[in-house]
DNA sequence: CATGAATGAGGGTTCATTCAT
DNA sequence: AATGAATGAACCCTCATTCAT
């Protein structure tokens, strides 16, 4: 993932010499924010971070012009990497419900005790695009191999897995101290609910209100839970 | 401009004046401390609540030495009133099945739109003990008829029950005002999982780490989602 | 100026306990942000004003929601004050032109030091419209007086004298510290610039690019210096 | 990237070409913030300037040790600039007061819109004391021309021509969007109060205070608008 | 020498809480 | 007991200047 992967024998190794050092203060301000930002929440101090990483202010919004830019990459760097692994996971496993029970799990796992992650469920915003078209692709695909192996609900949408794996963080967050492990048990009943046995139908979801910002809706598909 | 105008011949004169005063005071300080911060959540100014409830700062302060007192006080009496009709609800309903789905639809519909009640799962503390165990009581009862009728599913605690609704509130917020409604189908779904055709024993909670606050945990029938 | 003067012996002194305290606090804000805009302009650090006036910056807040509506204030005020007194000055003199010329001598010697407001003469905004109105009436009266008694030019516009006082001004600012008293000569020069023995005709004004936002125009009483 | 690149065989190899370039970046640096200057005052972010420039913040730095060591050059070449046209045109022109007028419709063209330029009027230091002396003995010479030719009215001294074209640039500064042209009358009356038939003795100078920094002011010559 | 990243002392503003009236 | 003005510690962010590369 880092360019040392690639070895530049003929390449001068200039001009990247002063970005070294300000890569690595921008990696260092990204995982204090991580750090902090899980800890307590997205309403630090910003002086909290930048004491953290070790760089100074005008260091910190030299990169980063704005706290909520940099919450936002910290979140998205977060979630890029969670997907990232959980893909591997899931393309890694045989089993089409092993695969998506693994996914949640591995979810779930990530997620706790991440206050600002999960705070980016409630908040305006949510995740950035791209994530969640990734997230809802990635999503899907589990979804698709479930049915196709007669093992999913029918009926369950994109969005309806979007949401659970959501909703299912907050309680993580939420019983991370004094119930860990409390969740596994909230989701193997939610899995079994999402298990091709249940035959009631699900109810329809009513028609979205205006379509303003979130230009999706295809009704079959969708999904966006964080917004 | 007070009560002290009015001559109170035939009573105790000033005291109860004084106190009838303070109650009314102390009712408008919670009503309007309600709506805000229903609308904005827990971090509204606590001079927009001042303002609503048409009390000084001070007053407000002689009536809740704390902006968290205020909220913690808010979150108890809609808890209970929450519970008290839910409770209500619930014992006017033959079938226990139908017992437990209705109490899930009227707390998701209640909370919907509820800010700061949402954002107390996640918060620590979370809803007082008090409510708590009304709270744990009053869904054990729930969870009781249903087991002996048969239809949930076997080792189904209250505390997972609690934690469900929390979850689910926690849904019902976020998607509130882009997908309204969509909640019902996680409900669904959930609700088939804790069926009793699901004859899976589900995970044992792991043993609780230290019961450094929240003392307690009798093992079957624990609960607490917020904390 | 205060109520003070005004007997109210059948009104309850009440209601107004705090607001005594508040608008001493008021006056002392206004005054120290007076004296410190004036020494070091409009850049002042808010905190300095604040010590000054003997207040804590929320109360400085509470009363000015930002700095420039101090400031703005701040200069009104000068500019109200500063406009009367040359008021009643002017009206108190028989002979036009002596008027005209004490206007002048006392603007100057008004705002000499005053570095916010000089400031605002360059500064986008200038003075409230209101000021800017009672000044143009103000000094139109002046020209009018001198104008009827065939003491001034023909074709001397109200603007030219606003512009004119602004200008001066500016040079006294400028010169204060170094050439105290040196601008009497520049006034005297312009003022004899502006006697009616001066018979050629002066420039037309351009006609004015867009009447954005300055309602103004009429041609011949046009003013607003300040913007 | 550099020049180092290039070999200058016949010429003193390194020394020269470094002059050279730096000698390049001064004038990019000069150039830049002329324009900077110009167009938003002398507060812009220095940053700014050295993005025009081309130039890096340590260059930048290195030419000059402080942002007002920087302003400061660049007003001295405006100045210098503006002096030696001035001169010029005036040497070319036949009769005096056409001459007089001129320099101040050139100047007053040339200092409209150029936000620091006038700010320097105002702000302590005013133009460098070479500069001063340039112009002073510049416009000592407009003034004796016209004085000799029975043009200019008695008394008037250098520093007042100084003052008046100081003055009417912040006009023009302060008019240059509402009332562009509207200076000219000001421009007008003024000069017109200069002629000689104005035969009123001008007040006499009162006597500098303390000659703390600026050591010039002989009562007859003096000049230095900008201190 | 050039570069531009780093620094950190302020600057304007907010808000939970206290206190004089 | 009620009022709402006062307090001041933080908070987010800017920018002149320095310094490692």
């Amino acid at each position: 993932m880092t360019s040392a992967d690639l070895p530049a024998p003929t390449q001068p190794p200039v001009k990247r010499a002063r970005r070294a050092d300000a890569e690595r203060n921008r990696a260092a301000i990204i995982e204090a924010a991580g750090t902090v930002f899980a800890e307590q929440g997205g309403t630090v101090d910003v002086r909290e971070i930048a004491r953290r990483s070790g760089v100074g202010m005008g260091t910190l919004y030299r990169h980063f012009p704005t706290k909520d830019d940099l919450l936002a990459t910290v979140l998205e760097r977060e979630f890029t990497s969670w997907l990232t692994a959980a893909h591997q996971a899931a393309e890694a496993t045989e089993d089409p419900w092993e695969a998506l029970t693994g996914f949640f799990e591995q979810t779930l796992a990530h997620q706790a005790g991440n206050r600002a992650l999960v705070e980016s469920y409630t908040a305006t915003g949510g995740p950035p695009r791209v994530c969640a078209e990734y997230r809802d692709a990635f999503i899907d695909e589990l979804r698709t191999r479930c049915l196709n192996a007669g093992l999913l609900r029918a009926g369950v949408t994109t969005a309806d897995l979007v949401l659970l794996s959501a909703s299912l963080s907050q309680v993580v967050q939420a019983t991370g101290d004094s119930h860990p492990g409390q969740w596994r048990r909230l989701l193997r009943i939610s899995l079994d609910g999402l298990r091709a046995r249940n035959t009631e139908p699900l109810p329809e979801p009513e028609p979205e209100p205006e379509p303003t910002l979130h230009g999706e809706g295809d009704g079959g598909g969708d999904a966006s839970a964080g917004d």
